[in-house]
DNA sequence: CTGAAAGCGCTTACAG
DNA sequence: CTGAAAGCGCTTACAG
């Protein structure tokens, strides 16, 4: 049916080793592979894939399992990921756990059923936990959340010292009460909130935290009913930029001038941010470094199999805009 | 080395057939069933994707080639497209092109080399008009952009009728001269492009268009300039989301109010929307329906190759907010 | 440099 | 229901 290398061998006049050969940039002399191109060419030959993985026993293949990919940051690490894999000559295949541990533990064993080259993996939190004790046929890197160092080579910022970093930015602009949302199923949002935690209690402040769903629709209505109540914090803190969308339209419902009523910072440069309200002040992640990060370090991984797991920790940058201080109001 | 399926066979007693039947459901008794469960589980077997696939000629792959999975639009696609894949026990490989014909031309060739099972497709407009003299041994489902009905399945909105709509909205809001701002690669913008102009020349208004490429970046610089020029237009039309934004980020940096100064609404109701500004009137497309449709459709051809190709029109929605009428500014 | 042969790990007629 | 055998389409030692 379709055109095998058997075929193209018979209309070049060669075996088909020769024809391997050729497509695998083997020794050949420059008669035969200009021959057998031609029959390639004539006979509009595609190489499969699969027979060339099973004999070959490299997958050329990168896994990529994340929780949402409609998450900003991880449509701009899929991109960055995708282009080093291109420029690899390597495929990616990508998975959304929807923060599902059913659904993760599925695509692992997809990952290991694919023989995947390497992963690189966001895990959601109650995996993460027992990645000790998992083992896997191939590297894996850790991106965006990583808990303590383990086995594994991870990439990630440093959350905490962002998070007080937020925290310090809202008490220079005068306030001392902050409310603090944080994303309830991930480790980055934990480790978020626990740097929140720390910078307000050393300063005297007390923490008031809240946990959702990690959208901006769960984020609207949990704040909805918080600016309902009667005693309430003028400003918030966010774990991501989803749920600092949240806050803003929650204000909106209510018709909550920012920063002049309600004031509000977060994490994540994401596009919009720069034009909602008077602009968010925000911690931008360097995202696009976090996925080539961590596709040098599992190629790094694949050459040295022995060398001592690794944690690069790279850090946000605070992006004042208008969503903090009644100066920088427009 | 890696456990094969011979080597649960010799732990459960039995033939590979036998295994192999088990793994796929076939005709096994129930004792037998048991113990090579068991051998599963004790010897931690994982099947070998890649030679089952090369022995039975099923790959189970969807292939799924966009322009950018960092477009809104394409982003929900892709999850609408993947749940799908997820729920057939299917997977996914996404492939982004950056509307270069030539990383689209790689990405082709490799779904022939994955012996994917079905494409689903935005191609680029340059392949767009080869399309009907290509080839493909799977079958492929057209979405966002389709062109006249051709060779293929597709799943399209009706983007001439959207953008009128979008024009009459505005004149009916009182703008005559409305610059419209598409972007130059897709053939769906040039649709919404005609249909602008038709509207536009219908009302005996003089349609003014510019052409961008399709990011808010790109968007922002051109209309930065626009507004630059003596006498501009004080509504916008544009083709995208991305390029609604741009043209909120210029309005910013020119420190002009919408819609006092300026109006504008175009395409794509993303997440922002709703916040930038005083919310941005814009056409809904149904993302998830025409991702969720394209599955159907491909399904429906895997069980019928000889059917006629049909192309699903469904309609995109108005959602009024206020960046277009003075009455509706907040 | 080149070819004949073996084999990657499965599935699937074919017999029984 | 079960097993022995063939073979999917390649690559890769092994000889020459």
């Amino acid at each position: 049916m379709t055109i095998g290398i058997k075929d193209v061998a018979k209309a070049a006049g060669v075996s088909p080793a020769t024809v391997s050969r050729v497509l695998g940039n083997g020794p050949v002399s420059s008669d035969l592979r200009e021959k057998v191109e031609a029959a390639i060419r004539s006979t509009g030959y595609r190489p499969n894939l699969s027979a060339r993985r099973l004999r070959s026993q490299h997958s050329r293949t990168i896994g990529l399992v994340v929780s949402d990919i409609r998450n900003p940051f991880f449509t701009a690490l899929s991109r960055a990921v995708e282009d080093a894999a291109y420029q690899a000559e390597m495929r990616v295949i990508l998975c959304n756990t929807d923060e599902n541990p059913a659904r993760e533990a599925m695509y692992l064993r997809l990952m290991q059923e694919e023989r995947i080259t390497g992963l690189i993996y966001a895990p959601t939190r109650t995996t993460a936990e027992r990645l000790e004790r998992m083992s896997f046929d191939f590297p894996v890197v850790l991106v965006d959340r990583a808990g303590p160092p383990g086995a594994h080579d991870s990439v990630v910022i440093d959350n905490q010292e962002a998070a007080r970093r937020l925290v310090a930015h809202l008490v220079a602009e005068g306030h001392g009460r902050i409310g603090g949302l944080f994303g309830k199923t991930s480790s980055t949002a934990l480790e978020r909130h626990q740097g929140y935690v720390a910078a307000m209690t050393e300063r005297g402040l007390t923490p008031e935290a809240r946990f959702v769903a990690p959208n901006a629709e769960a984020a609207a209505e949990e704040v909805g009913r918080w600016l309902g109540e009667a005693d309430h914090p003028r400003a918030f803190l966010t774990s991501n930029g989803l749920l600092l969308l949240g806050v803003v339209k929650a204000a909106r419902a209510r018709g909550l001038a920012i920063p002049g009523d309600i004031a509000m910072a977060g994490f994540d440069n994401d596009i919009w941010t720069e034009l909602v309200g008077p602009g968010l002040t925000v911690i931008e992640q360097p995202v696009a470094e976090i996925g080539r990060t961590a596709m040098q370090l599992l190629f790094e991984r694949l050459d040295h199999p022995d060398m001592a797991p690794r944690k690069v920790v790279l850090s946000g940058r605070l992006i004042e805009r208008g969503s903090v201080g009644a100066r920088r109001v427009a």
